[in-house]
DNA sequence: CGTCTCATGTCACAAGATATGACATGAGAC
DNA sequence: GTCTCATGTCATATCTTGTGACATGAGACG
């Protein structure tokens, strides 16, 4: 449990998250201004993530993809905080293709990062400013 | 044994790393520049790291510590590179002060990044430019 | 169909971060 | 003393990031 306490520290810069989660920075710094995450800022002002960041981020894209929107994804968050419980399990639905990609590339903060990982992925993107 | 796929993925710039060892960029940079480390380049030509690389900068900050000076801590790596086997730990002599706060710092990493960690430390560190 | 809203993209300018090369320095080795 | 080693500090050029503004495709709704 003590675990928590390191994948809370705020290092990654908004460029590494991105490509941690494939969203453009304009995405997650919607998000934020959506309410649904809040990074930290370092002295210069610059978003400093945690891993944890990462992880909800990555649990963001699964909600959209899966058709909700950001006033929903804000209420399950709301309500996760009231039950102090991760139980947004109950959303899933029978896996498809994109959400195959999702839990691969998810699998790798698992691993790189926390401890309910199983299989990795590479999603290998570049990124380049096309 | 996968699971070192996912930590060999570079992509953590050279700020996040410092925060990660508490090395200047100048020691980094300088410890490439002796081949201890390769990490990758983007496309602008910035330096990218992989937890495989901050380990490693972990470890060689251990090694200085303890008197070693580059042209050794090469060839303790070219040692482990021929006999293709993590046995740097032959090393290690009783801990001193010191190498607690090195020891407790890579915990982070087996947290955050890895998978034979134990308890964890946080530098906390603000690395604003003194 | 128009019109709104939503989630994102794209631009543009200011400010912070990084790359490299040059010069400086304290601690030891000789 | 003089060298070497590991780092610090500067300077300049080039990315990266932050914010705000304008644009747009996909739906919802009338």
């Amino acid at each position: 449990m003590e675990k928590q306490l390191q994948r809370s520290r705020a290092v990654l810069p908004i460029g590494t998250v991105m490509k941690l989660t494939t969203l453009s920075a304009r995405q997650i710094r919607y998000y934020e201004t959506q309410g649904l995450i809040k990074p930290a800022r370092n002295e210069g002002n610059r978003r400093q993530f945690s891993l944890i960041d990462v992880d909800r981020l990555l649990d963001i894209k699964g909600y959209l993809d899966e058709g909700f929107n950001m006033t929903e994804i804000k209420r399950v968050y709301e309500k996760q905080a009231k039950h102090q419980q991760k139980e947004h399990k109950a959303l899933e639905k029978p896996v498809t293709d994109e959400d195959v990609r999702q839990v691969l590339q998810h699998e790798f903060l698992s691993i790189a990062g926390l401890n309910h990982g199983s299989e990795p992925s590479f999603p290998s993107d570049d990124l380049s400013k096309k």
